[in-house]
DNA sequence: CATGTCTCTGTGAGCGTTCACAGTAGAGAA
DNA sequence: TTCTCTACTGTGAACGCTCACAGAGACATG
């Protein structure tokens, strides 16, 4: 039995107990702690049997203390938290960025600014350098957050493009204007001809690209612009239920709408169901998002699948590259069609 | 313009810059920022003045080597994380704790341990000392991870009471029973006769007191236990549904169903669908958790909901009363009927 | 043999804070 | 006056780590 003094929790080892117990100088053993250059093999594996022995643990505070670095970086979402909260896609980016930093051993702080209040208070910690960058979920454009922080020169990276910002800030964001252009086509080529769109909030870059592409697919085509097949919502189920009544009234015979959005989608769907239209045969539907409200409705939606875990997985890829010095980037990730039976 | 030195990001003002600026000692300093107890009025008012003309924020990891807290508390889940991250519960929740967190100036740490390999890194960072306190967030019994926190000494609250466990560790749960016999009452009063149920799994806590309460009433109301109308489910749509077709199949009297969470009663749903049931007209169906499923089912579902922002904030209470040296507590907080149309 | 280069190692200093302790000044009591 | 007590203040010494530096060998080059 090595229990040694397991569940002690008396006084943790310390570098110097590991040096100790090793044979050699704390600075060997912070020089294997930190990649192991300049160590000589035997040293090195001295250094690994006293740590394991000794259940060693670096001690983070320490660490940050000398080096300014926190080895940890912060969520942060500047939202009116209910929305996205309630948005499944933030919980497959939130668990993507999890673990993709998990896989680099740091932490990830969640952070919630939704109050002017928490806001400053939020801007003081990381501005302080408690974390070493920041990923930043912020749909819609002029974040004073966003821009503070650029200011200070804290490494960031958004999620979606964020618009309003002219200076140099990374982000990673699905194509919406291609995936948008896909699901028109799609609609047009299945043989719908009045094909309606009910849009996001047009202050979002989603909700101006995914229209942006409706147009142009459309103006490709050669079908003439009608702007009574044009609605607006706001990514909420009841703003895509609302503007598919008006829709209804304005073009009572289209025969498809792509919805920016799968909530949306949910809402235009019961809009239908209660004007007495049938989906797919009446109206054929085409989401956005590819969300588990996707495939809640009935019939399952056709959408546009955003690749949530490669966003992620980019984000932290990014902010880490940025926290190691590289300049700021933009990654641009295609998206794919899925098709269910709304279409 | 007091721009001072902002946007520098050269060095940040330490806690002798404002000794210096406020003409005092940096104990005398270190004692305003911890509660201002034996500082003369003068001082403290010179401190604070210094303070804001610095910019002063304190190094938490130079305060942290010395104290030995963290000042942070990590919210861990154990579970395989997409049954979690999909369940909306989850994220009031998340966001529920990183609030109530907010609230003491206590950042949150999300930390996911659904491999064998993350729950060892897990494991070893939170014993360390790198965090103050565990919420943590695990449906299924028997988790090794709170066992060996809870050895190892670390201040811990559960969500949802931890079942295997005959060791003292804290936990806030939603009192299920309760709410399971308010909902077969409900159901009794409306005139129903045959009511079954789907239970969530029995290694659940929640699968486990949700069948009791639904036992418990009929008992009371003198009707004979009848196995055909109980069902197992896995908290999942599809198994909902196959319960529900399993009922159908040994009970095809029934007149109500009793469904242990919203997602099983949206599979339930489907199932009576398909069998020709009209519910509420032929079936009622009385769900779990008001969650957003309730409201995307047709016809919406009578729910029982679960106070999750009270839930959350009990939690980081009673976390932040173990850190703070008091001893383990379980906290049972009442739930609520939402009648809806599918009763 | 002197010199340089390369790998490896130990040592002292210091990161920014808190804490224990010593010390000061003023008020009140003896 | 002198002593004690209280309220306040300043000072070193940690906390556990990394970093810069110096120095020791080993080996090659001139």
């Amino acid at each position: 039995m090595t229990m040694s003094n397991a569940g002690a929790r008396r006084k943790a080892p310390t570098i110097h107990d590991v040096a100790r117990e090793a044979g050699v100088s704390r600075g060997t053993v912070s020089r294997v702690l930190n990649g192991g250059h300049y160590v000589s093999p035997a040293a090195r594996e001295a250094v690994d049997a006293a740590i394991k022995s000794t259940g060693y643990v670096v001690n983070r505070h320490a660490r940050s203390l000398i080096t300014g670095r926190s080895d940890s970086v912060g969520f942060l979402l500047t939202e009116p938290q209910e929305r996205f909260f309630e948005d499944p896609n933030f919980n497959v980016l939130l668990r993507g960025c999890t673990q993709a930093l998990a896989a680099y051993d740091i932490p990830l702080l969640l952070m919630l600014a939704g109050t002017q209040d928490e806001r400053r208070r939020i801007t003081r910690y990381i501005t302080a350098g408690h974390v070493d960058g920041v990923l930043l979920v912020s749909s819609h454009s002029g974040d004073p957050v966003a821009e503070e922080l650029r200011a200070a020169g804290v490494p960031l990276v958004a999620c979606g493009k964020p618009i309003g910002h002219a200076s140099k800030v990374s982000y990673v964001a699905a194509d919406d204007r291609d995936g948008a252009r896909d699901m028109v086509r799609y609609l047009h080529q299945s043989g719908r001809r009045r094909i309606a769109t009910v849009t996001g909030p047009l202050d979002t870059p989603g909700g101006v690209d995914r229209l942006a592409g409706y147009r142009e697919v459309l103006a490709e085509l050669g079908i003439a612009p009608d702007d009574r097949l044009i609605e607006h919502g706001d990514y909420s189920r009841a703003g895509g239920e609302a503007a598919a009544e008006r829709l209804l009234a304005a073009a009572p015979d289209l025969d498809a709408v792509f919805v920016a959005s799968d909530l949306m989608a949910q809402g235009v769907l019961s809009a239908l169901h209660r004007a007495g239209r049938r989906v797919p045969e009446d109206v054929a539907i085409g989401g956005f998002d590819d969300s588990p409200a996707a495939l809640a409705s009935s019939p399952e939606l056709t959408t546009i699948r955003q690749p949530w875990d490669r966003i992620a997985t980019e984000m932290v890829r990014v902010l880490l590259a940025q926290i190691g010095g590289e300049d700021p980037a933009a990654v641009i990730l295609p998206t794919e069609l899925i098709e269910r039976r709304s279409t």
